[in-house]
DNA sequence: TCCTTAAAGCAAACATCTTGGCTTTCGCGA
DNA sequence: TCGCGAAAGCCAAGATGTTTGCTTTAAGGA
């Protein structure tokens, strides 16, 4: 989305503005509670600017989720420490302030809106793991499927952070990733 | 919700039409398209009637939920069966009309109205699971924990059907269930 | 430096949702 | 059957979000 006709000041200054403002409504308030003219608002820009540059407040958030998403972090070649560190990683990253706000944003929205979003973040979920598993099976190991890791380590702490399980925690998210691993753990 | 102090003929009807509004409009257009006005037209009814006796419209998508909700299988007493039918049950649950509509909802409803719906469900899925569970612990079964069958069975149902994950079917619902239920089955 | 024009700003009309005061209906117990 | 009162209906005011036509600003190339 940095790739307007025209990224210099005035634009790059609007939107980084107006990013700063949804982060920060989505955060004080909750995703449902961020309008647009709030937003404008906040950001000291005019609400008509936002209508016509993002068109909608899920188009919006979108942008701003994948743009804040930090990155997860490198993978070593040890399966069973990188799956853990992927998973706390995304617990993290969801539990972060805002972070499952976004995703409930996404996952409200109407469902061509939706793709944008949800399908990113599928997509780039996907590509982490992969080249963790990669990057495994270089260094001799026999990791489990892509489908495996989603449904038993991304799925639950997905799952568990929207219905506010208790219990959910950087250690749980590293059992879920030991489980899948090889050898089980208990708990 | 059926415990209002006066639940006779007038109220019901309205009831029964103000719900059966909503859940055509949530199949029709999506729940993030339900207005409150919208529902009262549909069901012929007076729109501050709904404004006073709902509230809102997380309030309202939450109690149609589940009144909507159809029930579970009987289990058996086959966990391996139980299993495979209690998440082929919760996969068609998700993915019949408007039934992730719902679900998005109350994803995206406040944290406050939130706990309403999401809890509910929750305690719900929890309290079938559990039955499932000592029925087959009756059987002389030794079944996996409630948190197993959530994190490995109901979690990726419900991030595959809202991640539209392709080949999310009944044949794969049953797959997850085998693969907890003891001995695992290729694919 | 000057010119072109994409993008931001402004203001007013417009649509829509929400709320409040009041009246009317009608379920339900006496 | 009658009367009370809970709940529904009506309408108008108010608030909020959205769109539109136009003007102004300022990047970026000539």
């Amino acid at each position: 989305m940095a790739t307007t006709r025209r990224p210099g000041g005035r634009s790059a200054r609007v939107q980084a503005a107006v990013h700063r403002a949804v982060t920060e409504l989505v955060v004080e308030r909750g995703a449902d509670q961020v309008t647009i003219p709030a937003v404008a608002e906040r950001a000291e820009v005019n609400p008509t600017t936002v209508y016509r540059r993002w068109g909608s407040i899920p188009a919006l958030l979108a942008e701003v989720a994948i743009v804040a998403e930090g990155g997860a972090p490198a993978p070593t070649g040890d399966l069973r420490a990188d799956l853990a560190d992927f998973a706390e990683w995304t617990l993290a990253d969801l539990a972060r302030p805002g972070g499952i706000a976004f995703f409930r944003a996404e996952v409200a929205a109407d469902v061509d809106d939706r793709r944008a979003g949800l399908r990113e973040c599928l997509k780039r979920t996907s590509a982490t793991i992969e080249a963790l598993l990669d990057r495994a099976r270089e260094a001799g190991h026999e990791p489990p499927t892509l489908a495996e890791v989603m449904d038993r380590v991304v799925a639950p702490l997905y799952f568990r952070v929207v219905f506010s399980v208790p219990g959910t925690d950087a250690a749980y998210a590293r059992h879920l990733a030991h489980a899948v691993s090889g050898k089980p753990e208990s708990r």
